[in-house]
DNA sequence: GTCGGACATTGACGAATGTCAATATCGACG
DNA sequence: CGTCGATATTGACATTCGTCAATGTCCGAC
């Protein structure tokens, strides 16, 4: 385990806790969760992501996000270190080309805390 | 059904498109959508959310939701207002008292396009 | 080694956001 | 009517965010 215990990740807290509707949230899990939210809550990360997922083969490499956007280059590069760091993309480096991938149930256990559908 | 030229609101945008990892989502859609991830993406916001949901009968009194927070009531009262500009609360007056609950499928039609599940 | 291309980082700037204090509105009840 | 309590609005402020131009880094090819 590279991470320390005490301290969970977005998506380590997403996928501890009981759906919203459920019962309150804590403060202390709003804090961890709210980074998630909010690097999604972007009309062009959430294009990227979509982008990425419904890739073939669930990857897509940057140079083929680049030409889906009108927006320079060094703004997508920015987009996607967001949803990097934010731990929903995942980051592989191959010859020239860097490829992201949609990080493995990111994205249902975020749609769980939120629709509150068992996991 | 498919919708109508009208514009649409971000809920309902929501409800009528394919979850993120389906299939690419048109910037016209991003655009619409954000606006309500925008509104979750804030912990106070996510906690006032999740304590209305919880919440017995599955409202809550404005006054109950001051109480929770260290925060002053213009502030709360800011925060609750985007939550209802968004789509996600409903807002109803009872005597004094206002009353806010979780607008019936937003978080699970919000839940769907997230998280992929079949709809 | 040098050049070129793919991607990231930096710095700057306007726009949007979260917060509070002060003030306004609005309905209930003397 | 006048007041009081519950909630909303306004105005101001510091902070964060999205974007671009310029520049940097890394790697493959020649």
């Amino acid at each position: 385990m590279t991470k320390s215990l005490l301290r969970l990740t977005a998506v380590e807290t997403v996928a501890c806790c009981a759906p919203l509707t459920k019962e309150p949230l804590s403060a202390d899990a709003a804090e961890r969760i709210a980074p998630l939210l909010k690097a999604l809550a972007d009309p062009v990360r959430m294009r990227l992501l979509s982008l990425v997922a419904s890739h073939q083969d669930g990857e897509a490499c940057v140079c083929d996000l680049n030409d889906a956007f009108d927006l320079s280059q060094p703004t997508i590069s920015h987009h996607l270190k967001v949803l990097h760091e934010s731990g929903l993309l995942d980051r592989s480096k191959r010859g020239v080309w860097v490829y992201y991938r949609v990080r493995p149930t990111a994205l249902t256990d975020l749609a769980a805390l939120i629709g509150g559908v068992a996991g």
